[in-house]
DNA sequence: AGAGGCTGTCATAAG
DNA sequence: TACTTATGACAGCCT
């Protein structure tokens, strides 16, 4: 494309060679998206005109947007300001700001900013700011509250100073670096906030103190916007949960603690975690509500207002949550998302693509094309597996018949289009083909095609015929059961190929072929012995046809089809076959055959529907052997465990009989009598009770030793 | 030339 | 009863 600056003249009006360039050009660049306009010089112009003019239309908008924002600011400020005027006092030595005796009145909402749906969503944000960020000090420069350590992702490294009596809040980025030694749960059984409920504000003062201390000291630099920031960010925190708490503020840690209690004790906002939970996220005191949640964490949806929630991630919908991200975004919120930005997101919708509503991908550029393709992985994967758009279009002649395509202008469609829409058709014929019964091959479609343009088979058909097909010998060699190579030598031999899978699939439940395991794949629910021909279509006969045009033998379906001709028969050997009774009936009826005529017709349905009945029937009979085969399998490896695990415990058993015999007689030997001498082992068992017990039983008793005379045993523990 | 596999067809039974 | 389906058996063709 550097060239083409270098080509094209500097005058208005370029030369006849000039435009001749440009056609040729245009022609190679064509396939990278790029325009024609793009080698037109006026043409450019007046496009970078109309460019300019969006882009100051859209500066435009956007300083008003920042215009506005900047007023709802200084509004705030100036009411945060009369209002902590009127509510607390300076502290002169500290500039800390103490709250005054009285009851503080709530400050005037700013409706702008605190409007219904939005209050709880404030709340937990502004609960979890203060408790995380400690309670204020003034800031020297603006009296106002300050915080001197902040959120800050510097902050979250810091180490955190912990001392004995004061549990600091953790900001939850840092909650997995250093964890809150003393979870304290509510009533919900979520885990809460710790407060320092006991300590008064001098306390509080000074442990704070400490801590910042030590956090200036090793905080890094801030910037003055960033301090800006944390400012308006505190000063808002502060007022904004005074007035929502409307607390007596008698010290700061009262009103911390009393609003950690209000906190726990308030419906949605009883949860600390939920507390820690929007601390996560990225929250604008006056932005928009909408939240994603978490994906870790549950209990944050209550706090998602007005949010869209990403539908689940079930079919095709890589796109919503794409569009949830877009909704997130300031720039979709504020309506500054670019017309362009929005004609990809309209253009990319899968269900589109797979509804086979071809988007209109032409115009994209390289990078957008890219970006819809990481958005439909399987569409861009199937895509992706053609080297190139040429490669495509080499292989559609393969992959479709000339049949199949007919009707469909190629030329038309680009050839973007027809790469999208590779599958809609071939699905179509699915579709068709399970709402059809089970055995039945011709679809309405068949019959049509039949009767419009002759059967695909007439004159190719028969046991031995050949199948005319323009296959590669490449294609047509693939073998005829392979379920890997299936859908592509099926495409070329046969016109009707999902048909035919229909059509032998449906005895047995089936999964697609699309789903098939390979054929060495011993789980038998994935076996595919299916026979996915048509009636009369023999799959020798595209082996056959390599390299010739004519089939060299004549079946019998050929025959059958030559017998049709000869006996005049207004019907082809396939429709005879395929319709379904009524119309068949219906056909005999109102043709006034003879009886040679009739005779063949039934002959030939006959034969036809035999044959798919052999071919059922022989896959069936596969199906039922590899299953039997792999049945046999699992039960040898099951037989073979089980052996394994009964010599196993044989073996445990015998080392405890060992163990037994040896404990027993260790025992027993140890044993003594009143005289001191040793059991006789012939007249002296020991027998164990059921409650553990060890009896020393004569061995002419034969009965539990409970049972007798206590005079004849002699209890012993089980340890001696 | 023979073996083995695949397919179409027939006969028959069953639904 | 007619039709369809299932299946064993057989024959032809191909590799």
């Amino acid at each position: 494309m550097m060239e083409l600056e270098n080509i094209v003249p500097p005058r208005n009006q370029p030369v006849k060679q000039d435009l001749d360039l440009i056609e040729v050009l245009w022609r190679q660049d064509i396939d990278l998206g790029v325009g024609k306009e793009v080698f037109d010089v006026n043409l450019r112009r007046q496009l970078e005109r109309e460019r300019e003019i969006d882009l100051a239309k859209e500066r435009q908008k956007q300083k008003e947007l920042e215009l506005a924002q900047a007023k709802q600011d200084e509004q705030r400020r100036q009411q945060q300001q009369r209002w902590l005027s009127d509510n607390f006092t300076q502290d002169g030595e500290t500039g800390e700001w103490v709250p005054l005796g009285r009851r503080v009145p709530p400050p005037p909402p700013a409706p702008d900013l605190m409007t219904n749906g939005q209050m709880q969503n404030f709340l937990s944000y502004d609960y979890e700011q203060l408790l995380n960020e400690d309670l204020p000090q003034t800031d020297p420069n603006t009296g106002y509250p300050s915080v001197s350590h902040q959120q800050s992702p510097v902050n979250h490294h810091i180490p955190q100073p912990s001392p004995p009596h004061y549990s600091q809040h953790q900001h939850q980025g840092s909650q997995q670096n250093v964890p809150n030694p003393q979870p304290i749960y509510n009533n919900h059984g979520y885990q809460t906030l710790q407060v320092v409920p006991q300590y008064n504000n001098s306390q509080m003062q000074e442990g704070y103190s400490t801590q910042m201390n030590s956090y200036n000291s090793s905080m890094t630099q801030v910037s003055p916007q960033q301090r800006y920031a944390r400012q308006e960010s505190f000063e808002q925190t502060w007022q904004d949960l005074v007035n929502l708490l409307e607390l007596p503020l008698q010290n700061n840690s009262q009103m911390v603690n009393q609003s950690q209690r209000m906190t726990n004790t308030s419906g949605q906002l009883s949860s600390g975690h939920m507390i820690m939970t929007r601390m996560n996220t990225t929250t604008v005191p006056n932005s928009s509500p909408v939240m994603m949640p978490s994906p870790t964490d549950n209990t944050s949806s209550v706090l998602i207002q007005n949010a869209t929630l990403p539908t689940p991630p079930a079919v095709s919908d890589n796109f919503t949550g794409f569009n949830n991200t877009e909704m997130m975004s300031p720039v979709h919120n504020s309506g500054l998302l670019s017309p362009s930005r929005q004609n990809n997101t309209m253009s990319s919708q899968p269900g589109q693509n797979y509804n086979s509503t071809v988007p209109n991908t032409s115009g994209m550029t390289p990078i957008e094309w890219e970006s819809s393709n990481m958005l439909f992985p399987n569409i861009s994967g199937s895509i992706n597996q053609t080297e190139s758009l040429e490669d495509v279009d080499e292989l559609l002649p393969e992959l479709i018949t000339e049949d199949d395509l007919d009707g469909i202008n190629l030329a038309e469609m680009g050839i973007n289009d027809t790469v999208i829409n590779l599958s809609p058709p071939i699905k179509k014929h699915s579709d068709e083909a399970s709402s059809d019964s089970a055995m039945s091959i011709g679809s309405p479609e068949q019959d049509t095609f039949s009767e419009s343009t002759g059967s695909p088979y007439d004159g190719l058909e028969g046991a031995t015929g050949g199948h005319d097909c323009d296959s590669s010998p490449g294609s047509s060699k693939t073998s005829k059961y392979d379920p890997d190579d299936y859908n592509f030598s099926h495409s070329c031999s046969y016109s009707h190929s999902e048909n035919g899978h229909s059509n032998y699939s449906s005895s047995f439940n089936d999964t697609g072929y699309g789903s098939q395991g390979s054929p060495t794949d011993t789980n038998h629910i994935h076996h595919n012995h299916s026979y996915p021909l048509q009636p009369g279509a023999d799959p020798k006969d595209v082996k056959k046809q390599i390299g010739n045009d004519k089939p060299k033998h004549k079946g019998p379906h050929c025959r059958d089809h030559k017998r049709v001709i000869e006996m005049k028969i207004p019907f082809t050997v396939d429709q005879i076959v395929n319709l379904p009774v009524e119309e068949f009936n219906d056909i005999m009826s109102h043709h006034k055959f003879n009886e040679q005529q009739i005779q063949l017709i039934r002959d030939i349905r006959r034969r036809g529907k035999n044959k798919v009945a052999a071919h059922n029937c022989r896959k069936r009979k596969m199906d039922i052997i590899y299953t039997l085969g792999d049945e046999m399998q699992k039960l040898e490896s099951d037989r073979d465990r089980l052996i394994q695990e009964r010599f196993m415990i044989d073996k445990e058993t015998r080392e405890l009989k060992e163990k037994f015999g040896a404990l027993y007689q260790e025992i027993f030997h140890s044993l003594r009598d009143e005289h001191g001498r040793p059991y006789d082992p012939a007249r002296f068992s020991l027998q164990q009770s059921s409650d553990g017990d060890v009896f020393l039983v004569p061995r002419n008793f034969t009965t539990a030793p409970e049972n007798h005379d206590d005079k004849n045993k002699k209890r012993k523990n089980d340890k001696k």
